[in-house]
DNA sequence: ATTAAATGTGTACACTTGTGCACATGTTGT
DNA sequence: ACAACATGTGCACAAGTGTACACATTTAAT
């Protein structure tokens, strides 16, 4: 009687974990997803669900793992390729457009996520970017760019840069992808917060005597 | 047969705005609200709803507007406050902490309607951030406090500040009001960032030739 | 090959949801 | 005072929701 479809093994569950970021990227917002939604996008039974999650904010916190691969792909790629230290900000302001881009419903769930419902979520995705922001610091000073500095104001200054690039990821969400005029836009704009910040931090240790 | 209750003119009205409010302060998401359960919490019957409002984005897009205008305090509350340059950042920071822990659910209705699921409120909220920078722009140029900037850049810079402190917010409202550690933690770290900024700002024009 | 566990399906049920409708009650303008 | 309107109430209904249960099928272990 009943018509089970041939799968392989672990497909639901990919299935189940894909269907919220689909929706995502229709415009929904995570948090008003309900189960039965998610299963009907994923083209299984609602039941099945429980299978492989407890609850929606489960399976959040299972995509927020999926996210800090992202990111480590996202930096690696960075790091490969940025050649000279003149042209760091301009290569990774554009590898971090190309991956937003290219992975636009995972970055809109960590928008989301950030000041989402689920405590956890929150932390789960605020504790990436802090890990984030501590592997920029140890590059930089792996490249020699920032010696005047104490430990604690360069992860400051990090912490900054993150925060500004994730803001300006809301911005780039929030336009179509293939609107080259405003993606330039927020390029540009982004780049320079950046400057302003190494700027500041060229000539942070002024301040404290 | 009906049991009316007696209501000041507009009482619903205020009620029903504040009933979101009330749930996004215990932790739920605005987009995750439905139109009956924000009834119940006013205590009014559904139906009642659709006598002010359209639907949630409806009701979402007139609290944007008293957002703002709590906005607008702030600034100007910052502005009667801030008497010596040198204490600018400490006092503004300080004036928009106290703000934001005396508006709570307002402030979390704003932070979750950045990435939120109506694009009418993201755009307003974005709005309203922008209004509120350039306004900043406009304060430190009359205290002469940045001559050597282009509008452009100067704008941009109050872009970047206004960010960062939205994304502080976001810091603030994960932290119990009380836990006053936390806080003090946010604090330094939102004036040290700004202090960052602006030692970027003081020494921008290097880099323009 | 037999058994146990994991995974998928179908049915069922008690709730909740959005919203249309008719009616009651208040408020305002003439 | 009366009419026109704004606002609040109760009821109804179809649709959607989470989740429990029993059962079928596949996969893995013995």
């Amino acid at each position: 009687m009943s018509e089970r479809k041939k799968r392989k093994p672990g497909e639901t569950r990919e299935k189940l974990m894909s269907a919220p970021l689909t929706l995502v990227g229709k415009g929904r917002h995570f948090a008003s997803l309900g189960i039965r939604e998610v299963t009907r996008q994923a083209g299984v039974v609602p039941t099945s669900f429980y299978r492989h999650f407890r609850n929606m904010d489960d399976l959040g916190l299972q995509l927020v793992d999926e996210l800090g691969l992202v990111l480590r792909r996202m930096m690696r790629e960075a790091r490969e390729n940025v050649l000279q230290a003149d042209k760091l900000i301009d290569e990774s302001v554009g590898i971090f457009i190309s991956h937003a881009q290219a992975n636009r419903s995972f970055f809109l769930f960590m928008a989301q996520g950030l000041a989402g419902e689920s405590r956890a979520i929150q932390d789960g995705i605020r504790s990436e970017m802090r890990y984030f922001a501590s592997e920029l610091a140890n590059d930089l000073r792996r490249l020699k760019l920032v010696d005047h500095l104490t430990d604690g104001d360069l992860e400051m200054t990090c912490d900054l840069v993150v925060r500004s690039v994730a803001f300006s990821l809301t911005d780039l969400l929030g336009v179509s992808t293939d609107d080259e005029y405003q993606v330039e836009q927020i390029r540009k704009r982004t780049t320079r917060f950046l400057q302003l910040i190494f700027v500041g931090a060229e000539h942070w240790d002024n301040r404290r005597p």
